[in-house]
DNA sequence: CAGGATTTGTACGTATGTATG
DNA sequence: GCATACATACGTACAAATCCT
């Protein structure tokens, strides 16, 4: 791994277990360049990393400040799966279940929407978030099985998107979301501690490869009071 | 301006007019030195704010592709005000009023939040959004006051970024937005057509300048159902 | 297929500018 | 004014991915 990336993850380590505690200042670049034995460079693209992924926020002339982050959160402006998101906030317990694992074929709504011949197998995944103790995210998950040969209950259990871009070496390009509130469904209800919420944030993801091909089409549903989405807008 | 920005801006011209079409390679790393009388790395560092911001993908060994404009423009990547885009979703218009005008000092959480000295002059405004005879969404925005001198109420009830961008000529750099739900305020009952929703999907949004000074705050309270969000994300 | 040429990625060093206290 | 800390810019060297002869 390269050198940055190995102090970014240090750093970001040493955050997220406390030791850089939220709002305090992280050592100057000279003596992070001293620590890590790394060129001023080395270490300034390190702390850039960490501001995009926003766990610092880097202050001309006064120093780098560690951000505060309690809630669950997704900050990037990437395509980002949830475990590698839940991956930045260790410290925290968090765990996948699957809760469903079928090979189908592919809803006729579905089929439409993601412009597939009818017909087309599909693996079909349920998985439930669950954070301190409480199942908060219900995640649905359809792939083409053509284009993710090989995909098992174990990797679904892990992360399927290191699986599908390490393991397949597959290019994604780009995905789509929207984000609204929908009233919750039965299908909530059974899998999601939601007590008296009536409603959830539904994230939904089409995802597409470098030909512009669909793979992916998932609903991430959330407990109201669990969901946060951050990002940076530029001009 | 910075000499790596000035590249990244003239790059970006090119890109727009069609110079360097969709599709095609940009001139090698070495070429663009020359071409701008630049060093490798101020090179670099323009082409990665070109990724960053979608206009381009690098490829190591093979070069850097321009990419598709048509999916950088339906990219939520304008900083326009939230209630803007929602409008142009659902392809009809918003009714705009202004609840409330003020010129006021700016609260110590306010100033903590935006790295203000106390006592810092601001506009506070309170819009509200009709739509369909209901008033859905509620917008709270505080200005630094120096910042954006002679605006005014009636301003307010037009566009104040159309105002801010084309009449002072500033330049904005980058928005960044959260969003989550919260629990409904007095203010919000005071504001909006909320029926029986408990809670409310709030929109925050800090917006800075070109040097980093951030010269806006928003809050913007959707009614639950009337509330969505799409983007484009590109890895 | 080998191997060299091209192109981007990483890392180091140095110097100077700018913001903050 | 001075010290500290981050920002920009230049130059160099080598590594890794890709392309081409």
């Amino acid at each position: 791994m390269a050198k940055y990336r190995q102090i970014y993850e240090r750093l970001a380590e040493r955050m997220k277990t406390g030791e850089y505690a939220a709002e305090s200042k992280l050592p100057s670049e000279t003596e992070l360049m001293h620590e890590y034995e790394a060129s001023r460079g080395t270490v300034r693209k390190a702390l850039d990393l960490l501001q995009e992924h926003g766990y610092v926020r880097k202050h001309h002339g006064k120093g780098v400040f560690v951000l505060r982050r309690d809630q669950i959160e997704f900050q990037f402006n990437g395509i980002v799966s949830f475990s590698e998101v839940y991956a930045s906030m260790l410290g925290r317990s968090i765990q996948t279940s699957v809760a469903s694992f079928e090979d189908i074929e592919a809803p006729a709504w579905l089929a439409d929407r993601m412009n597939l011949t009818p017909g087309t197998r599909m693996f079909r995944i349920e998985r439930v978030r669950n954070f301190d103790g409480e199942n908060v995210i219900l995640d649905v998950n359809y792939f083409v099985k053509d284009l993710v040969p090989g995909l098992t209950e174990e990797i679904a259990a892990q992360s399927i998107y290191a699986y599908v871009e390490h393991e397949l070496g597959m290019q994604i390009s780009y995905a789509k979301r929207k984000i609204a509130a929908e009233d919750v469904t039965e299908l909530d209800r059974l899998r999601l501690d939601l007590h008296d919420y009536e409603y959830v944030i539904v994230i939904t993801n089409d995802t597409f490869l470098y030909e512009g091909r669909q793979f992916e089409y998932t609903e991430s549903r959330h407990r109201l009071d669990k969901f946060q989405f951050s990002d940076v807008a530029r001009r």
